[in-house]
DNA sequence: TGTACATCAGTGAACGCGCGTTCACTGATGTAC
DNA sequence: TGTACATCAGTGAACGCGCGTTCACTGATGTAC
């Protein structure tokens, strides 16, 4: 099309992760295609290749996009227990349970990452460790590093209970799985 | 092939159901073509949709009989809390976690259920409460319905713990992770 | 008892389609003269 | 200042392939005579 600055090719790819993690948390990784992808992008196919190498590329970086963002959520709440609680009472909301597309790239995609490549799972876990440190360090600011496991609990809950309430098809029950989790994650902040 | 006894069509539906979950839990619902399942069952792709209205029927009766299963392992375990501690252990175990063909149905392909049409997701909804009240059952024998919360909870720190452990590259970090969900959930059913 | 026929589980080729990937090309702009 | 050219982000058609699904056919067996 033209020929632009230099900052003018990396919005285009830093466009393209972020609708693609949008995309992929929506339809899953195997579910989305080049094509669409591209689209939502506002480009077509065929620039892909000019940004990325292959689809797994785009991928882990979308992963390590994805999760930074995550962390850097975590970062900005109200310091102390207090902080933890509205995470937990945000992060197991109806309105997260039905928004996957702007939440928790874990929650949507988790079990999809363990069946990933291993330069994908690489991202993943480097970006998880920062989130179970983020907690850790809000459990325990004087020693965030006993914390570690305590976060590690709470953040699986979380997920696990996400998911368990988007898979299922009957709303009460699946909102009772919602204030359940708050209920048992509040517990572990204690 | 062959003109068969009543129960032989039956035999080879179940075979189809057994082999289907174990190529699921292993590729995922999206990675699992219908070919590579018919090969599993030892028949070629056109016997398919003798058995089977479509991809979302399988899928569907699959979940069904893999919850199924996993509820009636449940079933056996010894008797209280004890039963419950060995299936935490068994569960959150490396040797779970390493193999997914055997394994539970929730922890391989929960997020991927969560994307699934509605019959689908109908069929693991009432496996769940099937799992679900199994577990509850065990926390307080003499009144099952109050111990439902406790048991969700249980489940769904299971399900996230293994899908973190699977995801992670990090053997060390994934272990880890195993060893705490053992811990917290132990804690869960005291 | 021996033979002809009906049954029907399973075969295998084909359907249109979307996948990930490649590549020759376009055309608006910045730069050189 | 005006014009010719080089750049290169993005286009769009095409590649072989596997997807879910359909269908005319096969052939071993149970049944009828």
């Amino acid at each position: 099309m033209a020929r632009y600055g230099k900052e003018h090719k990396q919005a285009t790819r830093q466009r393209m992760i972020e609708t693609a993690g949008a995309r992929f948390k929506q339809d899953g990784i195997d579910g989305s295609g080049i094509a669409t992808l591209m689209t939502d992008a506002g480009l077509t196919n065929g620039a892909f290749y000019a940004h990325f190498r292959s689809k797994d590329d785009l991928v882990a970086q979308v992963l390590v996009a994805e999760l930074a963002a995550q962390a850097a959520r975590y970062r900005t709440l109200a310091p102390g227990r207090e902080g933890l609680a509205d995470l937990i009472r945000g992060y197991l909301s109806p309105e997260h349970r039905d928004d996957r597309r702007n939440g928790c790239p874990s929650a949507a995609l988790l079990d999809e990452v363990g069946r990933c490549s291993e330069s994908v799972r690489d991202g993943y876990t480097s970006g998880a460790r920062e989130i179970v440190d983020e907690i850790a360090a809000r459990l325990e600011p004087e020693n965030p590093a006993s914390a570690t496991g305590r976060a590690i609990a709470l953040f699986t809950s979380l997920v696990g209970t996400m998911q368990l309430a988007r898979a299922l098809s009957d709303d009460e029950f699946s909102d009772a799985v919602l204030a359940q989790g708050v209920e048992s994650a509040l517990a572990l902040i204690d």
